[in-house]
DNA sequence: CTGTTAGCGCATTCAG
DNA sequence: CTGAATGCGCTAACAG
């Protein structure tokens, strides 16, 4: 009754349901006249071609899945971004899905995409040191996936990543050069592909200015503020790093709320630097100095490699992109005077 | 050959298509034991129904839209995640839109959304001084709509809000108490719903302080942030306001950056109060007084909200719910010793 | 340029 | 408890 669909329209404009369906598509065989009259009653009467007919008919959604692990994060948020203005571009769809870094949930999430909801996947992942076949299962269905950021590397499929060890490498050289000599690292999850990259290039930067490093400098951190909180405060007094290299944003937000309720000074008494996507890192107190990814260009690249992968006709693609990260240095790293 | 569907799961099995889609559908008129059988060849063949045929047939896609103006943005991201869990819990799926504030946009997509591809919306509007029918459709087709945080006074739906009015009225009071004469009103869209309840707040304020207001003390601007600066510097500099109020975060933050740039001391010289949903106002120089909206919550009592409808068989509903900011003075905003 | 026909994959009557 | 048959709304051959 009040639903709408191509055989009243069709009936309506004395047409058979092709014409009219011609007449939505971009199909140049039909007549300019009868095309007018079409998409003239059509938009008048509202109506819409249903979607899941289409796709139904054409097996595919124009509709990608972007998986990551939180949405509340500068990082993520722009990455988002990213994705969304290229997907927009293709007339995509973008379907979002949060795992809140738990791996039950992306496996779920992956596993119900196998139904055709989507034509391809952007993921940061969750779980590293697991099982990862059942991402395999996507290529069968040919379903082309992009990781970046966090990415498996036993998976082989596109990625989009950035320089990581360089960074850590610079930056950790750079609380050194500053005066730095007890640098203690912030970690979340060491067995994390990025984790990994990050320490690597951090512990080889000490050794390289022969520091050496110890296993107490290394901080396992959490991803519950109160939590870091405390695990950062003990790690300060019990060791007195004379610099912290946060390999997260989040980490150096602690240190910080920690550093302020202790009475420690930045950068007099601790110098900090940390990978982070804060457009505000300046405004701080102390101004924050931050490893930058390029988080929106990250996003964009990933889409990108996701729809040529799309256009292949879900050919899975292993691209490897790496981009630049950008080292910004500000009080918080500061020499100390 | 590769793909596999339904009747291929059921020849494989001896049974008829519809006992195997009994067995994924809660139906119970089934026997435990074939339903068994089903389920384990399905998962070890990795079959998942096609949601767009299952789509197609039961006449609901199990999918909800989010409509947002922008996503790297602390508050809207923090609204998503609430939206999010709650969809997640109903096993609904979720599309973003990003409008970027453009109308057009906002017309585009709702317009496209009509075509069954989503059981309902949750959106915060991006162009008030426009004509709104074009929601009305939505109506028709029954989708309901939830507006959250932007609303449309004129569209007769569920609308979730702070309490906006109140919060202004008395974050102009707590600058007038500690000193404030002279209080400029940062706004981006005087004519958003939003921009007049904030707006209206400062006014009456200030004119219950027997204060009154100068059209001069309300500066207009924009989504730029290098032009928004210009347009904070040249105000502070012709009309040397004692006080600030930003009814949106990003306008304090380039505040922010003009006082520093320009030498001017907050809060000795200036005292500056805004709303925002920055987690981390506590750690600016000086942390920033903010005006905090229950984002999170917000965006679950509007999926909430928009479930209720769905489940109510697509009617429209019009629950109004208003959730309450919070206020918390730091130093920003601090009485000068 | 337009109409006829068939079928995408699934869920649901209705029989048995 | 299970199977056969029908159609959700649309698109793409294939004729004409």
């Amino acid at each position: 009754m009040d639903s709408i669909n191509i055989k009243k329209l069709a009936k309506e404009l004395n047409l058979s349901t092709s014409t009219v369906s011609r007449a939505f598509r971009g199909s140049s065989d039909i007549n300019k006249a009868t095309k007018e009259r079409v998409l003239s009653l059509a938009n008048e009467l509202n109506y819409e071609p249903n979607h899941h007919a289409s796709n139904l008919r054409e097996k595919k959604s124009n509709t990608i899945a972007v998986i990551v692990p939180e949405i509340a994060n500068n990082f993520f948020s722009q990455a988002i971004n990213g994705i969304e203005r290229v997907a927009r571009e293709k007339g995509y769809h973008i379907l979002i899905y949060l795992t809140d870094d738990d791996f039950q949930k992306e496996m779920s999430f992956i596993s119900n995409l196998q139904s055709g909801r989507v034509d391809g996947i952007v993921m940061s992942v969750s779980g590293e040191a697991n099982n990862h076949d059942y991402l395999n299962k996507l290529k069968k269905k040919k379903i082309p996936l992009v990781f970046f950021d966090r990415v498996y590397d036993d998976i082989d499929t596109a990625k989009v990543t950035s320089n990581d060890y360089e960074s850590s490498y610079s930056a950790t050289e750079h609380l050194i050069m500053n005066g730095c000599r007890k640098i203690a690292y912030l970690v979340v999850n060491k067995s994390h592909s990025i984790g990994k990259m990050r320490m690597k290039g951090y512990i080889d930067a000490l050794s390289a200015n022969k520091l050496g490093y110890h296993d107490d400098l290394i901080i396992d951190c959490s991803n519950d503020l109160e939590q870091n909180k405390k695990i950062i405060r003990q790690a300060i007094k019990k060791h007195k790093p004379d610099g912290i290299f946060a390999s997260v944003e989040r980490l150096a937000l602690a240190t910080y709320q920690v550093c302020s309720a202790e009475q420690v000074q930045i950068p007099e008494d601790i110098k900090i630097i940390s990978f982070s996507s804060l457009e505000i890192a300046g405004l701080l107190n102390p101004s924050l100095s931050t490893i930058t990814q390029p988080a929106w260009e990250m996003g964009t690249a990933a889409a990108n490699l996701l729809f040529k992968a799309i256009q292949a006709d879900g050919q899975n693609i292993n691209d490897q992109v790496v981009c630049k990260s950008e080292i910004i240095e500000r009080r918080s790293s500061s020499r100390s005077v």
